[in-house]
DNA sequence: TGTACATCAGTGAACGCGCGTTCACTGATGTAC
DNA sequence: TGTACATCAGTGAACGCGCGTTCACTGATGTAC
């Protein structure tokens, strides 16, 4: 069947976006191209009009996963009074329904890993995209020193990142809870010290 | 040929620990089992008189890592004096050494994604090795209360574990090593803070 | 001491299977006349 | 308006390949007599 418009182009968009829930449920290995079709309701033998091999697919998942993080953690950053912000995007991320829900959840915790092993445009890609995370990260931060507070967002997204990781690695129970509250207070206190000479005290309480 | 004494157990051993360098390198899917035997000076066809299934060595696999991981930490926090301890510990894990070695290095920024997949019995292995792995870090630490130690000691790890996880995905570069500096800084940092004051509030403690 | 047999860690061919990839084909719709 | 042909996203059989696993076999050494 001849098809309109850009009807390609969304089929393409529907294959990237369900293989990225996909893959950061099972792993950038963890499913097949079979498999992968399945998703977008489709069939196999149609891959190849869509995507030059697997592996270019797999790239544009985690690209689209990233973007997907770093525009939910800009409509957070600019929902509430300034005080309150990086504590909203650490509760949201160190949360309960994160961990349990890697699918649609931060590329970094379930993909990470493996783009550990791939090839350095992937390495590149990423890069770029964790950029942009600690950006906003540090507009969220209250500015003192700029090289200070990129120093406090990256680790920050690194006890995030490495939390949730975790958390998800011992599976459910008092350890994987604990990991998420450690994080959570940690990262929530540190920036508590830093911002008690300007704001006031804070919880840690979730959104 | 017949083997003397404990000629099948050392085998056994050997295939875990090399098993446990490439599995650590390439991840938990990343080797077959005849490459997996091969690392070890063997062919496949002997592998199932050693092992019940490929995901049984790669769990022996992985606690061996985590063991050594231990062992290593034990070492590290039995060496100097007290202060300095905690700060050796942290040096030791985020350094380009470790990043740019995953082969000898943690487990869990190498494989903890992997075991967030598999098997509950899988992820109950790690978590307490994980336990050990707070347990040390507790006890170095300056004793105060033992539940805010235990808290430090857990989200240090995540960090940790997060750092090296990003900078290796990200690649060599500036990025990477900025990954790596602002993770040792927050953690030892925030160790520093708290010894400088001993006991003050850290204010954002959970219920 | 010499000979026949038992042991069993390790070998390598073979198994069925699912993988990534290829390709001839389909068929609804657009275009030409 | 009606007919013939072109287009091309999507289909499903087929490809070679490497995977995890199985199994009959090897052969150096131990044991029996």
């Amino acid at each position: 069947m001849r098809y309109v418009g850009d009807h390609r182009r969304q089929t393409h968009s529907r294959i990237v976006e369900s293989a990225s829930y996909g893959l950061r449920q099972n792993g950038a290995e963890g499913l097949s191209v079979v498999e992968l079709m399945k998703l977008a309701g489709l069939t196999h033998g149609g891959f190849y009009n869509h995507f030059e091999s697997r592996a270019a697919l797999v790239g544009e998942a985690i690209a689209f996963a990233m973007d997907q993080m770093v525009e939910r953690w800009k409509k957070l950053a600019n929902r509430r009074a300034s005080g309150d912000r990086f504590e909203t995007l650490i509760a949201d991320y160190l949360s309960s329904r994160h961990r349990d829900n890697p699918r649609q959840g931060c590329a970094l915790p379930a993909l990470a890993a493996d783009v550990a092993r791939s090839s350095p445009s992937e390495q590149r890609a990423l890069a770029s995209k964790l950029e942009e995370m600690i950006d906003i990260l540090v507009e969220v931060l209250p500015a003192e020193g700029l090289q200070q507070a990129r120093q406090i967002a990256t680790s920050a997204i690194a006890t995030m990142v490495g939390s949730i990781v975790l958390s998800r690695a011992v599976g459910a129970g008092k350890l994987s809870d604990g990991i998420l509250d450690a994080g959570r207070m940690t990262v929530c206190g540190r920036t508590y010290k830093r911002q008690r000479r300007t704001a006031k005290a804070m919880s840690c309480d979730k959104p």
